[in-house]
DNA sequence: TTAGTGTATTTTGTATACAAAAAGCAATCT
DNA sequence: AGATTGCTTTTTGTATACAAAATACACTAA
């Protein structure tokens, strides 16, 4: 019932949404270099829109801090520095904590379900290799825990601050050496979760965060 | 030396981001109400700009959580229920907690006057009885707190957060019964964040929370 | 050669124009 | 009376046009 509407619903995107996405991706994956400027005209061009949709996904990246403007010289991919990334995952460490401690209260058992499914296909995606889709179920995994917290506006921060790092985290997948540690601290988290118990699912995510911050710095350090 | 280049720069503002003041501004004050539609062409007359001004403030107000859109239908003020302020609470206790901690760490001595003197202004304010300026020294103080963080980030996440009480913070300073106790929260997390002594202003923190989020909840409820 | 100046070009900031979707409303039909 | 259809109005979504500022660069003069 209802179900092409619900589905034309979905699809429904404003052009300056899928700009968003389109320049937030690029950003992400380091397409768009930090400090590469961000010229309207060209961009409208790029993607085949005009200047207006362009305009505003731009005011978009700049609240979520992708890109920093310049007035009257225009917007640009907002530099990385070492500081920027502390600052970064020194807010992200309590906000991961309060997430999973509030996952362990509030989360249902479909999900406990879920999470743990979640946990599989991250385990059997690091199997094979396939670095996109590691990315991708590592994502689905986190993604399982915040919406567990049942507070939208957390979910909303954590993963704002998550995506901040994920410039870095190819390469920090591509790092298979760390592989066997992931998945064992995703399996450790993942049972804390559905155990209820806080300490030991703070603990471990409270090392995964630490390990990524590693990584992470490492990485801009060589850069 | 350049101080009316320097003067020049930072009284230039896109027309947006007037808007974007101007409008956060009307909905803090509950001048425009939740639910109420936010029209373009009539925001713009109203202001004497274009519509496109209009609409990158909104991008913004929506990324803010202040205005809420509807597809092909347009924005209107973000609706405040007592669950959206709860989840607001539930995030602004770790950041705040945080921001005191890392303040205890690395306030400078001229901040410590600062906060001192804030702390005083607050005070001097409450004895006038001008609920404005009550607001004003209240905002200024905490100002002093955040950016003693050292962490940017942190502190646009905080202030986001409490801008979302402000709705209801001019019932709340209003009550002076409160007054009193106000005073006597301020002075004592000053006096830990001087003294660096952690756990006292963490205590003194989360007790002022603590009570506005009483404050808060409790004039949604009579809404 | 080099500093400075003026001009051309680029790019942003703002306004307006046009198209498409949604909402409101009245007339019509059952 | 109540529902339905179709028209009108309103409003958003997108594109384009114009103005002002910044930048780049060549040319001139010391």
């Amino acid at each position: 019932m209802g179900s092409i509407f619900q589905q034309e619903m979905d699809e429904y995107l404003p052009l300056r949404d899928v700009v968003f996405k389109t320049l937030r991706q690029g950003i992400l994956t380091g397409e768009l270099k930090p400090g590469e400027r961000l010229m309207e005209i060209h961009l409208a061009n790029k993607l085949g829109v005009s200047r207006t949709p362009i305009r505003e996904a731009i005011r978009k990246l700049e609240l979520e801090g992708l890109v920093t403007m310049i007035p009257r010289r225009g917007a640009e991919v907002a530099q990385i520095t070492e500081k920027s990334m502390k600052d970064v995952l020194e807010v992200r460490k309590v906000l991961d904590d309060l997430s999973v401690e509030l996952a362990c209260e509030r989360i249902t058992e479909e999900e406990k379900e879920l999470l743990k499914s979640a946990c599989v296909d991250f385990e059997e995606a690091v199997k094979t290799g396939d670095f996109a889709k590691i990315a991708k179920t590592d994502v689905a995994f986190h993604d399982i825990i915040v919406t567990a917290t049942r507070n939208i506006r957390l979910s909303q921060m954590v993963n704002n601050l998550a995506e901040q790092m994920y410039r870095y985290r190819f390469e920090y997948i591509k790092d298979s050496s760390q592989h066997a540690r992931l998945v064992q601290e995703h399996e450790e988290i993942c049972q804390g979760i559905i155990a209820g118990d806080k300490k030991r699912a703070l603990e471990a995510i409270e090392a995964h965060i630490d390990n990524q911050e590693i990584a992470v710095l490492k990485q801009i350090r060589i850069d």
